[in-house]
DNA sequence: CGGTTCGTTGAGATCGGTCAACTCAAGTGG
DNA sequence: CCACTTGAGTTGACCGATCTCAACGAACCG
């Protein structure tokens, strides 16, 4: 079933070569200590930031653009794990190799820290390592809502996607997709045609206007959070 | 869609009070120090050992029995986040509330441990932190692993279940299944129909033979791994 | 021997997938 | 300035995996 090609194969000049690893945001001073222990590092759009299986070495926060993890199936299936923004922290997810790769969904500036430095510096500050482990926390609760997405029908999965979506962006009115029809497609577990035809659904019921395709207007939020269960 | 009655409901006099939250296995010396920690207490089948929202006061630690952790949501579909066995971890999810409940699906004994405990001895002793560390990494990656399987058909879903729960029992060729259908369907996101049918599937192409309905026999690993993509 | 719970099986409905055509915007080059 | 190309997104027609509803079977218990 569902043998897609994924249209983005990995390309595109990196502006660097490769460092590693995904998620959260960490409070101000352990912020300040990441900032310092790390190199800030300008990525192309859909380059590989790190590849699945590779050795998690270092830990990651998004300063600017947007970022992806995922899976590819053995049959060419892809699963999106999760989109990253600015001040999100990625690479927390394993103790070893990646489960998932990275790229930038656009071009991209990223705060690099090596994993050896982090757990060091962990070691020396029990405030910071209790920062870490609230970080990881707070994205396990971000994968656990994610499962209980997947369960759901398209519409209530979308519904939900644009939520989370909403949640980090400036704008109640309008939110910004940094991501193809493809990524969300993956991310949501639904194809690309069935994305659209939601989108449109949503669209003719008046819950949302679609001035662009990568543009949503939100016009009626309480019917989203209804869908979202 | 699929409003479905959750047979079992919360009930069975639980024998002790409520007490919270799940996930994954310490090395040995970390154990040692939950155990001195912590409260050994007996949980009858059923009983809630915690609500969905409630503050998370608690780890917990399986000794033994079986777990699931589950979310409702309000239309009475529900997920299972987990199934916990012996020597696993719970209650690590979130640093607040619980995301999910949960229940012993067999009478069970459960290592309680007061989270403010957890954390003072993490302050205190770094090896212990980077264990409590290294069990959230676990069980993140756990809960990506289910994500993953979400978005395969049902034949898949069931073969990786079964791979699952192959990796955590001692015999190779038999699987004891503490959970009932319903409680597979709901980790899976599938109805109780589908896994049984698919359960009848496998038998009929010889990868498993079902002698009872909570123990099954593997008899071609190879075809379930390869369905396991 | 009922009654209850759990699991299996069948028949039909439905949601989302598949395949394919079409639109639209952006870029290229004559 | 205008074909032509290319990639992203939309839409339609059809199909199939899974769900729904319902009946049936098996194990357990008073």
């Amino acid at each position: 079933m569902l043998i897609r090609t994924t249209s983005q194969a990995v390309q595109s000049h990196p502006t660097y070569s490769q460092p590693r690893k995904p998620v959260v945001a960490l409070a101000a001073e352990a912020r300040g200590a990441i900032e310092m222990m790390g190199v800030l590092m300008p990525f192309a759009r859909n380059c590989e930031i790190y590849g699945e299986g590779e050795p998690a070495e270092y830990l990651y926060q998004v300063v600017s653009g947007t970022v992806r993890t995922s899976k590819v199936l053995a049959d060419g299936r892809r699963q999106i794990g999760a989109f990253y923004m600015p001040g999100d922290l990625f690479g927390l997810e394993v103790g070893s190799d990646h489960a998932f790769s990275a790229e930038p969904i656009t071009d991209a500036k990223i705060l690099v820290v090596k994993r050896s430095s982090v757990l060091a510096m962990a070691k020396r500050d029990n405030a910071f390592a209790q920062e870490l482990l609230s970080a990881t926390h707070q994205e396990l609760h971000r994968v656990q809502e994610h499962v209980v997405l997947l369960i759901k029908s398209a519409q209530e999965r979308l519904a939900g996607f644009l939520l989370e979506m909403m949640a980090r962006c400036k704008s109640q009115q309008f939110v910004e997709l940094p991501m193809s029809r493809q990524d969300i497609a993956d991310y949501l577990g639904l194809t690309i045609e069935t994305v659209s035809r939601t989108f449109t659904q949503l669209e003719t019921s008046a819950v949302i206007a679609v001035p662009t395709a990568r543009r949503i207007e939100i016009r009626n939020r309480s019917a989203l959070n209804q869908m979202n269960s």
